[in-house]
DNA sequence: AGTCTTAATGGTATATTATATCATTAAGGA
DNA sequence: TCCTTAATGATATAATATACCATTAAGACT
């Protein structure tokens, strides 16, 4: 028996997908909490550990800053506003050359790769100036 | 007065500067602490966010780790084994051109970006075999 | 349907990284 | 030497995430 479905996990999946942008494990947590009280943290977090392993989501690692979940599992390159924090799809082709690129370094196989780009929105842009 | 040249502050540079491989602030707490047994670990990073902050050292965001400090070390990408799940730093250089490519796409401003592979280790090919 | 194995849950504790607060100390200009 | 205030150190707290463990329940097998 390697899987079961669990109510809490079709809850905490749908939760990604109802929260279109990106959420964090905390954005999660909230979501379903409110339809479901008796929810825990610690299964929010362990189920979308599972559901990444299961490549039913995908998950997102933002440096200095609490990971998140991506439902849109093909690939795709992500920014992160430096000033307000807020991360979102970049509309660009994926590299598939850079895996090859970087292949057999250290004697690594390479599957895939994902890069997070820093820098200001354009919100953010006009409120510095 | 703007800023001030305490013991603590150049302990904490220097110790940066001993600790060749891009320390963690705890690396530098525990290398600064070791000579100076008194100081507070709220002090060590307080110093390394100041220092940054003067240009006296570069600070380097890992993902879902401590943060690394380092005078001369440019950023550096990210190998994830999907197996046994440690992440270790790939000895390559880092490639300013790709943040031109992805310069403007949807208004945005381009600092900086990061990329994670993923894939398996040396240990875990052979573990698989 | 009843039983059984064990995956999953929920609650609590704990780890890690880092900052906030605040009374006290001391750097360095006057 | 005095004075202003940057910096310190101790403690508390925040944010993110996992470890642990007794209990529950999913779903396979009769």
């Amino acid at each position: 028996m390697n899987q079961r479905n669990t109510f809490q996990r079709t809850l905490t999946l749908d939760a990604v997908h109802a929260l279109a942008n990106h959420p964090t494990a905390d954005d999660v947590y909230n979501f379903v909490h409110t339809k479901y009280p008796q929810i825990s943290r610690t299964t929010v977090y362990r189920n979308l550990n599972k559901l990444c392993d299961s490549n039913d989501l995908l998950r997102v690692k933002i440096f200095g800053a609490a990971d998140r979940f991506d439902h849109n599992l093909h690939s795709h390159y992500h920014f992160r506003c430096d000033e307000c924090g807020e991360v979102c799809d970049l509309d660009a082709p994926y590299m598939e050359s850079i895996n090859e690129m970087f292949a057999g370094i250290g004697g690594r196989k390479v599957n895939a790769h994902q890069i997070l780009f820093d820098g200001l929105c354009p919100e953010c842009q006009k409120n510095s100036k």
